[in-house]
DNA sequence: AAGTGGTCTAGACCACTCG
DNA sequence: GAGTGGTCTAGACCACTTT
């Protein structure tokens, strides 16, 4: 059953309309299979760039990810709401919630790093500059992936000084309950104020690989600088880059109007 | 003088490669037009299909855009540091800087309004939810779009409640010296908390076509919800959604610990 | 072996811009 | 009219997954 296209719209533009209009009225749900590009020429009666075409825009709105030789599945849809209110709150990690799920609420204990990776190695000037010592300075460097069911939700690179992180189990894999910051509070350390920059880009292959995303679907990158205290002073305790497929988050921050 | 590809990526990969390190290196300037798609089919030795998918991946990196009959050309590049620290600051707006500007810094006096409308609706369910009102509730609505030089830098779309700010000055196309905010400040009302949303999503087509985008190259959008209070009473005095090419800015939020 | 998506080619026609 | 990018076709070969 062929459905003719109208010939308002480029026919590529026409395919991905009606596609999309399958998967956000929930006739395709997400995991569910998309006709191949074959069933797709013949449906629409056009060639088979045109179909990709209409493709690749579904997969950069992030309704849709391809599997070489499998097929073309619908993701998981729906944001969530990542509140840094809810995120920096001490009583919270000190209760064994690291500082990286605190604000997921009831979805927290779903989620579960896997690829964690760990090691202490001499900043490059960028990142020594992100926590405000000089290039060349050890840093503990935490490396890990936040999975949610079987879809990766996040990716996450920390590093922290080694004079202070160092020899702690802040600079281990397991960094045990309440994760590296409850660590560092442990040896007096105070945090004190968060800020986070944030932008969006398209991903890195290996970026998209990690996070299961199509190449052109953009990407939210939060860069979080921690500052904190002890006995008068004053560090920059993390630096983490937080990598996030744009379709799977919100994020909420709240200001007060000085 | 033909350059030939490696063959060890693809063969629209490598000739992306190539370009874009023209670009960052600074041979190819913001403005410039880069060789057209026949001549670097006969740079590369490559089909004109092959030539267009290296072009799709400069124009989802924000890179360069194209210009149907004119040619590919690269786009201003650098990320403009926008934070609410310093954008929700009263003495700014009633010093006739309004809250959309106050974070620019030494940038304001270049960036100017276009496109401003601003009319007075019923507002529709979603939009109702976000000013705290029933649906229905007549709003006022203002659009308009800025601009630094001739980039388009961001597109806004404001509801304010017609009860509060119609009738005021905050209801016309000038709202004024500091804005539609000075205004309803003017009128005893005292803005007290200010939450942003962040997304990030490819844009629309209308979208696209205001800010001088690619289709793929990826939005930041912020739904940006003010609240206020006179006499007691405590209501949102805005909703703003706030369109920005990704490429073009950074958005920097702080909180602290608690 | 069959079916799937990924890459690449050669060619066509169209819409838009500029001299 | 010449040059540019936008759309579309038909066909080929490859890499990957599944049966």
């Amino acid at each position: 059953m062929p459905e003719p296209l109208s010939g308002d719209l480029p026919a590529y533009q026409e395919i991905a309309d009606r596609l999309r209009a399958r998967i956000v009225g929930g006739a395709l749900g997400a995991g569910a299979r998309l006709p191949s590009e074959q069933e797709l020429r013949t449906l629409y009666g056009s060639s088979r760039e045109t179909v990709r075409k209409a493709l690749a825009i579904l997969k950069a709105e992030g309704l849709v990810v391809s599997q070489h030789g499998r097929g073309v599945f619908v993701q998981r849809r729906g944001r969530v709401r990542r509140s840094a209110a809810d995120r920096y709150v001490r009583s919270a990690w000190h209760a064994g919630i690291s500082a990286g799920q605190a604000d997921l609420g009831d979805r927290g204990p779903e989620l579960r790093a896997d690829m964690v990776r760990v090691e202490t190695l001499e900043a490059d000037a960028a990142t020594a500059g992100r926590v405000d010592l000089p290039a060349g300075s050890r840093v503990v460097r935490r490396e890990r992936r936040y999975l949610q069911g079987d879809r990766p939700l996040q990716l996450a690179v920390s590093f922290l000084p080694a004079d202070i992180a160092g020899g702690t189990r802040a600079a281990e894999p397991d960094s045990g309950p309440g994760g590296s910051w409850a660590r560092l509070e442990e040896a007096g350390w105070r945090f004190t104020v968060v800020r986070e920059e944030v932008e969006s880009r398209i991903p890195t292959f290996d970026e998209a690989t990690l996070l299961h995303m199509s190449p052109g679907s953009p990407l939210l990158v939060v860069h979080r600088i921690a500052t904190g205290e002890r006995l008068g002073e004053t560090r920059v305790l993390d630096y983490s880059a937080i990598s996030l497929p744009a379709e799977l988050h919100v994020l909420v921050y709240e200001s007060a109007v000085r």
